[in-house]
DNA sequence: ATGTTGTATTGACAATTGTCAATCAGGGCT
DNA sequence: AGCCCTGATTGACAATTGTCAATACAACAT
């Protein structure tokens, strides 16, 4: 067996009270104080790229926030391809269903090198009941899944492929500012329920009409107005 | 302007101690002496097919939970198309984004008739403080709603449309046994990001093939086993 | 430099799906 | 019955997308 680089790596227990995004994160609310009286560790892991976080149908106590990167959410489907269902960025929550008993939904892969911190389900449980401000955070990361899960059936999943990844590169946030680092093609397709050929060709295609600029590696700048204008018809 | 018959009425004060689908729904945990003190009333309104229970974009302190029937959330896409991003029926609950104080991120139409209970944003808030079974089931609302968009997600909007069309069926309940209440093929299409002719080309391919069989109206018995052959591939 | 590997791109063609228009079928109405 | 209206079905054709195979390209190791 070739030598695995995308073993995760522990980085140290969490500094939830100098976290750089906690303000987006599941404990905005709490108090440097109520911080440390948290008996059970948050630890802050490495994913790399390609590293699997969890596995749809395995079961761990853990909930994450990504506090970097981009993770993707795939699940199996009976015909042995995937499909990508959702995808996390820093401040993002996944997981939530371990707070229910269930076995995790979806397989969880760093689509790009990510930080993220691994929260004991008890440590989110009990935080739920004494803090009002975890509390309705919590329903707010519920119910963030859900909006992303209803742009995924709304944009990604409707309309003609050129269109729908027009709005894919949007929702990955190219602005036209500054490069937007690119997954690979056969991701793209997963992310659209399109193959990867029709991925490759609708990529190639914005680029001769100067829709998106390659940087360099895997980066593109891209003509936001021209994609929105596309995301439209 | 012709007479409207879609008009939703009220139907009187919900008898929740009595109602036969409480244990599916959200007070579940709820004894007879605590549903007894809720203070703001819960009304049981019928909604009849077609008629509008909220619309994307208003906001009203109300979340509902479906009794019988079925309802359509749909999102309005920028082309002027519409999508339904989920199907409701007895148990499951619509509009919790108001308890977050968000407008409603759907519009919500019967597909059957619909007999639904109105419950003032208030209740379900107070209840979730104070009663652990509550805040249990709603939490477990709130991932039914991420699971079944991502059911949406994996299978009606991946892969051909034959085999979309063929998991619709199922996932409407189509066992063989009983004849199941079709929505109208503009619907399904709606639901499986096609168009209103292809759903009807394959309906119709079905009934030929004897996948599903016309029973009364819009009513059919289906070919499980055959439906769920179609439903791999 | 050379090969090796994995991904991206492209070509050729088949299959699927969309578009637009016509026709058909059923229910309600006069 | 005859008419009207709506939704379902079908036809013809164009456009899109999938499939399979070949090629190009970039990163990396030898």
């Amino acid at each position: 067996m070739k030598p695995n680089c995308t073993n995760i790596e522990w980085q140290g227990r969490a500094k939830c009270t100098v976290c750089e995004v906690r303000n987006f994160v599941l404990f905005a609310g709490l108090s440097p104080h109520e911080l440390d009286t948290i008996l059970q560790p948050i630890d802050n892991l490495h994913v790399p790229q390609h590293a699997v976080l969890y596995k749809q149908g395995t079961a761990s106590p853990y909930v994450y926030t990504v506090r970097s990167g981009l993770i993707k959410l795939k699940v199996d489907l009976s015909n042995g391809c995937q499909r990508i269902v959702r995808l996390l960025r820093p401040g993002d929550v996944a997981g939530l269903e371990t707070l229910l008993g269930d076995p995790y939904h979806h397989t969880a892969i760093a689509l790009q090198d990510a930080d993220v911190c691994r929260i004991p389900r008890e440590v989110v449980t009990h935080l739920d009941q004494t803090n009002r401000n975890v509390h309705q955070a919590l329903l707010q990361r519920w119910q963030r899944s859900v909006d992303q899960a209803d742009h995924f059936i709304a944009a990604l999943s409707t309309g003609p492929a050129e269109a729908r990844m027009a709005r894919l590169l949007i929702t990955l946030g190219c602005t036209g500012n500054q490069p937007e680092t690119m997954p690979s093609r056969e991701d793209m397709g997963a992310l659209l329920g399109i193959t990867t050929e029709t991925a490759s060709r609708i990529m190639a295609e914005f680029k001769r009409r100067g829709l998106v600029h390659t940087d360099k590696g895997n980066d593109v700048v891209c003509d936001h107005a021209g994609l929105a204008h596309l995301a439209h018809g």
